[in-house]
RNA sequence: GGGCCGUUAGCUCAGUUUGGUAGAGCAGCGGACUUUUAAUCCGUUGGUCGGGGGUUCAAAUCCCCCACGGCCCA
């Protein structure tokens, strides 16, 4: 379609000109020995009377983002993974030969070239160009040199456009990739094991959400994509893995938003002979660690939010919140009639079945989120709302249970573990009723996990951190797709279902 | 799921209120120019106006449906 337009043409044509001419037009020897920013770094002081004794040769490749013609000569900006570096090419210099070769180049064209360095007028480090070679044609031509590429929807869709002229874009996934290896070398340190457990799993267990669901045809068994890890992980510290984390993708069957992508990374980890407790210290190393490691400072700004993440944070039971951040009396938390009536004043309604922890905790989601904008540990959630989790000793209608919230959105959820078999087998239990009174995101029966447990699983801390969201405060973006490389998109044919995709897909693998 | 906004040249955008031959800048093409950096100057090509239907002598513009996206709400 596009393959008929004009640009597309003549730059087609002019590859095809160099060909018949017997130039090579996709070489693969090009040997770089500079990055811009390497030469940059080590000559951008000096004047150019320094650089003239500078008698190395400098070979860069990159994509060309600018040419600026002067008959003759021209000044051309080549961006390579670090940065940008300009080179003038001037025909007595390269000869007539290369001089024609680069006439006929565009912008977006991926070059090799060589030459010295030297200091323009205007004091810019440059190349002097001895030797030029075209590496990778660019049929299309790139989005505009000043306004850029700013339609979000093509910047999501072709990302890989959005990388070549954002700078900024890859500075944030630059971040994310810190980020994630700052947590990796975290827990390795703390002799964490990383492993990797089941994504297709035959129950959609550790989490209340709605599964995708699959199908293996060998098997002829249906198969969920996982919510979550977390029985699988557990049942690793049962076998002796006591400390233990995966870092990697969930899926959820929801909406999508600026905040939720139906695949999403999370990072779960468990500590034997830990407590929910000791995980708050250790979620404030953590992040207090990775905010130092990205900004150097432990006070940052998220969105015009001044955000301050010097420890110790905020510890607040979720009852404790209620009454301070949704004005709620204290008498109102005791039983269910008047946790309703409770919600009704704030415009939230209940059908008449759920109990009173998931009365509370709408309340909570509704008014009180938002106003965490601190970093703020929520502690002791209602049971029912809890399934995997231990009961709180003095007051078994709450668990030993935090989340921790920052700029009212949740960043982590963690819990001191129930490790008592007939205590889980009566939480499934209780879920089933949910699920039966019409709760399709309450949690299934899981057998094996009980018998996992009814070998023994040592006293245990877990905790999950949502790696995107945490990745979003920590590089100012304001949605879940900017910190996500391909964020899931509608499919714009969607007209016309396609019915060779599954076969191809076998084919593939 | 609901409300509002958007979709016009490869890119960034005017043009829609008030219907009357579809525009600009950049990119491209031709020409001048050997220290520019949004280089400059002269000339010039390029459009199923997101898709479909309707109203009208006439629709990018008004009406309806659909697709995709954004923001807000649920």
């Amino acid at each position: 379609m596009m393959d008929d337009s004009d640009l597309f043409k003549v730059r087609r044509e002019k590859i095809e000109a160099l060909a018949a001419s017997g130039v090579e037009t996709y070489p693969n020897d090009a040997k770089v020995t500079h990055l811009s920013r390497q030469i940059l770094d080590a000559y951008g002081q000096m004047d150019n009377e320094a650089l003239e004794k500078v008698e190395e040769r400098f070979a860069i490749a990159g994509r060309i983002m600018a040419i600026r013609n002067f008959g003759k000569g021209a000044f051309i900006a080549v961006q390579d993974r670090k940065g940008r570096i300009q080179v003038f090419i001037r025909k007595d210099k390269v000869g007539d030969e290369v001089f024609a070769l680069f006439k006929s180049l565009d912008v977006g064209d991926i070059v090799h070239l060589t030459g010295r360095i030297f200091k323009t007028r205007t004091g810019e480090l440059t190349i002097e160009a001895e030797g030029l070679r075209l590496l990778t044609k660019c049929l299309r031509p790139l989005p505009e040199k000043w306004h850029g590429l700013t339609d979000v929807e093509i910047r999501y869709r072709k990302r890989y456009l959005d990388l070549t002229v954002n700078p900024k874009v890859k500075e944030v996934f630059e971040a994310r990739s810190r980020i994630i290896q700052f947590i990796r070398t975290f827990l390795h340190d703390r002799d964490f094991l990383e492993v990797e457990t089941p994504m297709m799993q035959p129950m959609a267990g550790g989490a209340m959400a709605k599964p995708f669901k699959t199908h293996h045809n060998a098997l002829g068994q249906d198969l969920y994509l996982r919510i979550a890890p977390e029985l699988y992980l557990k049942r690793l510290v049962a076998g002796g893995m006591e400390r233990v984390f995966e870092l990697n993708r969930n899926f959820r069957n929801e909406g999508v938003s600026t905040l939720h992508n139906p695949e999403f990374t999370m990072m779960e980890f468990y500590m034997a002979y830990a407590t929910y407790e000791d995980l708050m210290t250790l979620t404030e190393e953590l992040i207090c660690g990775l905010v130092l490691e990205i900004f150097g400072t432990l006070k940052v700004t998220y969105q015009g939010t001044e955000l301050d993440f010097t420890p110790p944070w905020t510890r607040v039971s979720v009852k404790e919140a209620l009454v301070k951040y949704a004005g709620l009396d204290p008498a109102g938390l005791e039983d269910r009639e008047k946790a309703v009536r409770e919600a009704e004043k704030r415009g939230i309604l209940f059908e008449g079945k759920e109990p009173i922890g998931k009365v509370l905790m709408g309340i909570f989601d509704e008014v009180v989120e938002q106003k965490l904008i601190q970093p703020t540990f929520v502690t002791q959630y209602p049971l029912e709302v809890s399934p995997l989790s231990r009961k709180n000793s003095r007051n078994p209608e709450f668990v030993d249970r935090f989340e921790l919230y920052i700029h009212g959105r949740e960043i982590a959820n963690a819990f001191s573990e129930l490790n008592d078999p007939a205590d889980q087998k009566n939480r499934f239990l209780m879920q089933l009723e949910q699920r039966e009174a019409g709760d399709e995101e309450a949690h299934g029966m899981d057998e094996d996990y009980i018998m996992a447990l009814e070998y023994g699983m040592p006293p245990t801390a877990g905790e999950g951190i949502g790696i995107d969201r945490l990745v979003m405060l920590l590089t100012d973006s304001p949605s879940i797709r900017d910190v996500i490389l391909f964020p899931h998109m509608r499919r714009r044919d969607a007209g016309e279902p396609s019915k060779t995709e599954g076969d191809e897909e076998t084919k593939r693998s």
